[in-house]
DNA sequence: AATCGTTTGTGACGTAGATCACAGCTCTCA
DNA sequence: TGAGAGCTGTGATCTACGTCACAAACGATT
């Protein structure tokens, strides 16, 4: 599955990360960080490894320190939703460790990406053992359970097919501050319309609907946010 | 709001609680049950009444102990969807009062219902230094993070108005171990639309067909549940 | 009982998006 | 360099639902 777990990164570890910030377990106290830091292990997973599979027993947690990551799950009929984009800093996997049940959904690296990865059980007795740990745990389900009930809403409620790839396509590129963000969009339609719940036509007419509009623009794989604001307006 | 605060139920509490299982607070230690009880306070609310509103200041978290009460959130737009219909054993709140923010979503009881109130202050206290109430919180969040996924799944993917509906009666009755449940509707069409996302017309009809196949059987307020294997199958 | 407001039932029609079908592209690989 | 195999683009239906419009049923109030 992750077919070079020994591919250990040579970053400097948590201390060093740029992409620290407040409620990540990266930004625990010295102490604990210290801690944390020896059980997990740095690693980088290429693009199109699937770090867990939807309902496979839950035997890692991931911290994402690089690079974006989707999260999928799948309804009885097979058909497939993307759930998010994960991006750095986002724990993968908690839910399932917590509940010592299965994967909820399923995690695929769309470009290499850097994790942490630690042992179930290693994760678990940290955060059982450290308050602080254990409060981030908990805010960061409910951080996710916010999430997911707002995407259920929006998607539920209104969004259009457009709605949904514009949706995506910001999602890809938050983070960037560019004015015209560019990404490689690596996914072919058939792909996209999977993760969106939709058909590879339909993706294909609003790809070209939002080209001809020139609110985008693709030439070959890059894809480039042409007026970010009429894709916020789809929403 | 809830506009009979001071109508404290004459019952004995957790401890002689029927509806009582596993992983729910009711069913701590019993010397943490002890302190537990005395922080919340037992009340009834009439239907109709609201025990909390999305986007409001989260002050309280409530433990339904009896009757259903509607979880509904918005989008943008001003439409309404039912999140899910909540059960004697739930705990609603808690998510807000965790992440010390908001309420993410409106509760309001549609009977006549029986719940635990707590101050966001005492509960969060309480879960903070009882591990076993802490593990407590975070299993439900999780719970209730999975049951959200869950729906939006099945909402984006597939469901039909009528697996909606189909969805909604099988909460209702969720709990009776009648092989023809019944229960009253207190709800309008309109209602019912606004909860589900769809349109009253669509209710109207999705309700006649259901009759027309005997799967349901409506006697003035009174829906009863024919055949329950037929409902599972729209989901 | 007569009246009015709300709720329910049903037909006619429009629209977004699924489905089907096929044609032009672009890669890869021999 | 040519032949597949998989992508992408686009038209032609088909279908589930939303929207509009109006009639019938029901419940409260006088």
């Amino acid at each position: 599955m992750i077919d070079n777990c020994a591919n250990k990164m040579e970053n400097e570890g948590c201390f060093m990360c740029k992409e620290r910030h407040a409620d990540w377990f990266c930004n625990l106290s010295p102490q604990a960080l210290v801690e944390f830091e020896t059980l997990g292990m740095q690693m980088t997973v290429p693009a199109g490894s699937t770090l867990f599979f939807e309902s496979q027993t839950a035997r890692s947690v991931y911290i994402l320190c690089g690079g974006h990551v989707k999260l999928t799950t799948s309804s009885k009929d097979g058909k497939t939703l993307l759930v998010r984009i994960a991006k750095p800093g986002d724990v993968l996997g908690l839910s399932a460790a917590i509940s010592g049940t299965v994967y909820e959904i399923t995690a695929q690296a769309i470009e290499p990406v850097q994790v942490k990865s630690f042992q179930r059980q290693d994760f678990l007795h940290f955060i059982e053992h450290h308050l602080e740990g254990s409060m981030h745990a908990t805010k960061m389900i409910n951080k996710e359970y916010r999430d997911a009930l707002g995407d259920a809403t929006r998607l539920a409620l209104s969004m259009s097919i457009a709605g949904r790839v514009a949706r995506l396509l910001l999602e890809m590129t938050s983070g960037a501050r560019d004015a015209k963000p560019r990404f490689t969009m690596s996914l072919t339609h058939e792909e996209l319309a999977t993760m969106l719940g939709t058909t590879r036509e339909s993706i294909t007419r609003v790809l070209s609907e939002l080209k001809r509009k020139e609110i985008i623009a693709i030439k070959g794989a890059s894809l480039t946010i042409l007026r970010k604001s009429a894709l916020e307006l789809l929403i």
